[in-house]
RNA sequence: GGGCGAAUAGCUCAGCUGGUUAGAGCACCUGCCUUACACGCAGGGAGUCGGGGGUUCGAGUCCCUCUUCGCCCA
């Protein structure tokens, strides 16, 4: 067989090209599916690793960030694929409340219509019909970046399979007393219509004001005191002023009456704790239907509580609130509300004074709107007896986050965990299966129950609301698996508990601590042992990407342009653990180019190889003779068990041995920059820089060496595409199938991962060689000598270093165009440099080296080990030195010291030869 | 206001339980189209490890403190 042409391979890697098509065949193959059978803990053979996807909204569309989490997660999947695992990645989508009803409504809205002119029913089917028609485009994306996942087994939170999770899930926790109807305030958005866990009512720093308002006392309006709020529109809801009782300013007050003004109500002072004396005047007016701590105090206190603002965020008397919001106010929006009572108030003489103030004010998370706390009727969870499991397998490494820094703010969540509030006034989604009838007879079904009810035989009607999302998204690792209705299936015997679980901080609370509990509660173990948090891709300002800055990357912009693996290599070799990722939206090909040239560079390697190797097959590393092994040979070997070590490590222990996590262990692995920057070492600097090199004389002439040369040629890609493949999986595949002894229908997707060869102990010996090569062309570059220019190279000071050098002098002559001798050079004008072991290499370059800058140099060198030595020299004198410091650190330092004299006294001599001191 | 964390080369970051002359990538400078690669090759410069104090034979690493910044929660 003749050696491939360049025609045969490219001189351009076509990405576009290539992957779709490999991305085909992949899956044609089967080769991300996993089988339940092969797992050992189903009485098959290999170890289940398994991933599942944080599932993106179903109307969602490809972003950079899902670019890398899902990279992060497809490179540590395609790992333990090739490690041997039965490795499983479960795609999926969540069906998004809030997000796809808004969506829908916006759609219906283009036709003047709103959710209620086409009914519950009706409303839902569109939306449905909506879902399935664009839904899951995302998964579609992923694809293109090479993403790995078990397609066949795709989920989705309103399928039927995973709403019986939903259903079980709520039943279970509505028996134990886990869930239950509480009559509080919530946060509202008056936009979405519905209201909102803690976590989905995100804090937002605002320049705000705070209104100083008059009270005057209902008995004698000559008199008022002064109250401080940030939201004057609520006074319409006051039903009192509170003090704190220790406060001496306002202990005689408590108990008389205020007129409060616009509503012309009398309302007390009354006396609570909560009551911060420090804050604004010291006295807080208490609005309990539209505040969370006012309504705590109401409650204490039993004070009614009147609603003076709509469901859409307008004033109204929606609530025992008769004669409190004048008709001109009524009807009108919040915030407009708010600017007109200010102007009354300042009419009427009650506003004192107006200060700038910084304050958190929450938001809806989908859509911004400023959140209204309501009084409503909500379903909550009860969370202190979920959260004190998960918050022990924490602690004590049965689950490990990492980095560490969110381990610690998971535990300070979770020891202060609120109720969960799971109920939203939505149609899109899990409506809540309770039943209740007239009779006060509740109850709630895994099955839908019979129209009438059992107690009085009534009917009974199902609560009108939908469950929050996230309420099926922590169940997500158990009902992807089939829990409950397959609860001794094959896929959650097999695969369940999870392995990591990869996602950003923002969701630690919102998913990741929940499904823990609801992994701990349902099926009393953990859903997965490690919880990754990646850093966010950033602009160049550290701004989040995010569509209202028009600062986002199009991760299929970029695959278009560069490749998936340009993508994929970018985000992961420039992600430090738990680092954000930064990235000029602007100016692409910049971003990009760290992984657009690495494929370039790759592909260049492996067209270059390939055609030096040819197609003949070539003999395995195990059977080739090493005593016959050139000192490159030797050192490549090394090279390669050094890349296969690093990787491992920086990849990291897979699964805790005994079920925790030991405390050596918790940190460790998942730095994904460091195996990424592993792997490129070796294909790039070693192989390609060196071993490539010194090959390129062996191969011409047949025989064992050459063979031996082409052999570990062959074997060394091979490795390094391996060990880059679940970074880079489509060049790789692609430059892998053209190995010469390929067989037909492997795939390195599925190929081992590899293993170090056992090392050589001549491995330094090419280090000398690379020591000279690099001396000859420092020589070339300081007298800035062409590189064409022919140079002889005297080797002297250590004979056998010498001899090595000499062995390899054609390559030598190669990489720095220098001829090597042992010969003394001539007495004369030349440059030096003394390498380790006293090797030393002497340029005669009369006429152009300056003896005295030679020297200088190496007068500098002298002076600067010099120092170190006399350093050296203290500490080791240093008798708290020697005997408090363990034995081998001296004996480490004894050994320097005895190198670095050494090294004093050759340049010492060298300098005095020179003509010097 | 409470909690967590960070500050190391121009930039982004490594640096494990304290122990070589503090590293990497990118950027930068110089020279090279050396027949796989200029998306490349070769060589090079660059850091008083935020300030101050302490513990120690020894501190980028541990403790205290100050300054600046970030994140989470109220």
């Amino acid at each position: 067989m003749t050696n491939p042409t360049a025609s045969d391979i490219p001189a351009q890697y076509d990405a576009g090209g290539t992957e779709r098509a490999l991305y085909e065949a992949w899956d044609a193959a089967g080769l991300f599916h996993a089988d339940a059978a092969h797992s050992n803990r189903n009485g098959g053979s290999r170890d289940p690793f398994t991933i599942v996807i944080p599932p993106p909204n179903v109307t969602a569309v490809l972003h950079v960030g899902h670019g890398l989490n899902n990279a992060v997660q497809d490179v540590i999947v395609r790992w333990r694929r090739m490690a041997g695992d039965e490795a499983l990645w479960v795609p999926g989508t969540d069906h998004a409340g809030i997000a796809t009803q808004n969506v829908v409504e916006k759609l219906i809205a283009q036709e003047g219509k709103t959710r209620f002119d086409l009914g519950r029913e009706a409303f839902v089917a569109r939306t449905a019909d909506f879902v399935h028609e664009t839904g899951g485009v995302i998964l579609q994306q992923l694809r293109a970046i090479g993403a790995s996942a078990d397609w066949r087994r795709t989920a989705y939170t309103l399928s039927p399979e995973l709403s019986r999770a939903v259903r079980e899930a709520f039943v279970r926790l509505y028996e134990k007393g886990l869930i239950y109807r509480g009559y509080r305030v919530i946060h509202w958005c008056p936009r979405c219509l519905t209201s909102l866990s803690d976590e989905e009512a995100e804090f937002k720093d605002m320049h705000g004001k705070l209104y100083h308002v008059r009270y005057p006392f209902a008995d004698d309006a000559s008199r008022s005191i002064t109250v401080a709020t940030t939201r004057p529109e609520t006074m319409l809801g006051d039903v009192a002023v509170a003090v704190h009782p220790d406060d001496e300013r306002y202990k005689a007050l408590v108990g008389t009456e205020l007129l409060l003004p616009i509503s012309n109500v009398r309302i007390p002072i009354v006396a609570d704790s909560f009551v911060d004396k420090e804050f604004g005047t010291g006295m807080v007016k208490l609005t309990p239907a539209h505040d969370p701590n006012d309504f705590e105090a109401g409650k204490r206190l039993g004070l009614a509580m009147p609603v003076v603002i709509s469901p859409d965020g307008h004033m109204d008397e929606v609530h025992d609130a008769e004669g409190r919001v004048p008709a001109s106010l009524r009807g009108l929006e919040r915030f407009e509300a708010r600017k007109k009572i200010v102007k009354m108030l300042e009419q009427q003489g009650y506003l004192d004074k107006i200060d700038q103030h910084h304050h958190a004010v929450r938001h809806c998370y989908r859509c911004h709107t400023v959140v209204e706390p309501r009084l409503s009727d909500q379903w909550f969870v009860k969370m202190a007896p979920l959260a004190k499991p998960a918050l022990d397998v924490v602690k004590n490494g049965t689950v490990r986050i990492v980095p560490e820094r969110w381990e610690a703010v998971y535990v300070n969540w979770m020891e202060g965990i609120r109720d969960w509030n799971i109920s939203r006034q939505l149609w899109w989604g899990h409506r809540i299966p309770v039943w209740r009838c007239a009779c006060g007879h509740e109850g709630a079904f895994r099955e839908d129950p019979s129209p009438t009810c059992p107690k009085c035989g009534g009917a009974w009607t199902q609560d009108e609301d939908v469950l929050d999302t996230w309420f099926s998204s922590w169940l997500w690792p158990i009902s992807t698996l089939g829990w409950p209705d397959k609860a001794d299936g094959a896929d959650l015997k097999a695969f369940y508990p999870t392995d990591v679980l990869v996602t950003a901080p923002e969701i630690l609370f919102f998913w990741v601590a929940r499904m823990i509990m609801a992994g701990l509660e349902f099926t009393g173990r953990v859903p997965f042992h490690s919880v990754y948090l990646h850093g966010t891709v950033r602009d160049m300002q550290h701004r989040k990407m995010s569509k209202s800055l028009g600062n986002g990357i199009d991760p299929l912009e970029v695959v278009e342009k560069f490749g998936a693996d340009a993508l994929r290599w970018t985000m992961i070799a420039g992600m430090g653990l738990g680092v954000d990722v930064l990235l000029d939206p602007d100016d692409l090909e910049k971003s990009f180019a760290p992984g657009r040239n690495f494929a370039t560079k790759l592909w260049n390697i492996g067209r270059f190889l390939l055609m030096q190797v040819g197609q003949e097959p070539v003999r395995p590393l195990a059977s080739l003779d090493r005593s016959k092994f050139r000192s490159a040979d030797h050192w490549i070997v090394n090279r390669l068990a050094d890349a296969v070590a690093d990787c491992d490590t920086s990849l990291g222990p897979v699964r805790p041995a005994n079920g925790a996590w030991p405390e050596n262990q918790r940190q460790a692995g998942l730095r994904l920059d460091a195996y990424a920057e592993s792997a490129r070492r070796f294909l790039w600097n070693d192989l390609a820089d060196w071993y490539v090199e010194s090959s390129k004389n062996r191969l011409a002439e047949p025989g064992d060496d050459r063979e031996i040369a082409r052999a570990l040629l062959v074997h060394c890609f091979d490795q390094g595409l391996r060990l880059l493949h679940p970074i880079m999986p489509f060049i790789t595949e692609t430059m892998w199938q053209r190995l010469p002894g390929h067989t037909a229908g492997t795939w390195l997707v599925t190929a081992s991962w590899p293993t170090a060869p056992a090392r050589s102990d001549l491995a330094h010996e090419f280090e000398v060689v690379k020591d000279v090569i690099t001396a000859v062309r420092q020589i070339r570059n300081d007298y800035v000598l062409p590189p064409t220019q022919p140079l002889t190279a005297h080797l002297a000071g250590n004979d056998a270093a010498a001899a090595l050098a000499l062995a390899e002098k054609a390559f030598v002559h190669r990489m720095c165009r220098a001829d090597l001798t042992s010969s003394a050079a001539a007495s004369g004008a030349a440059a030096h440099s003394l390498l380790d072991g006293g090797l030393e290499v002497v340029i005669p370059l009369e006429g152009i080296v300056d003896i005295a800058k030679e020297r200088g140099k190496l007068e500098t060198e002298l002076a600067q080990l010099d120092k170190q030595l006399t350093g050296l020299r203290g500490r080791l004198s240093n008798a708290g030195f020697t005997a408090k410091a363990p034995a081998a650190v001296v004996e480490a330092e004894r050994a320097k010291e005895a190198e670095w004299t050494a090294r004093s006294a050759l340049l010492r001599a060298k300098i005095t030869a020179m003509g010097g001191a």
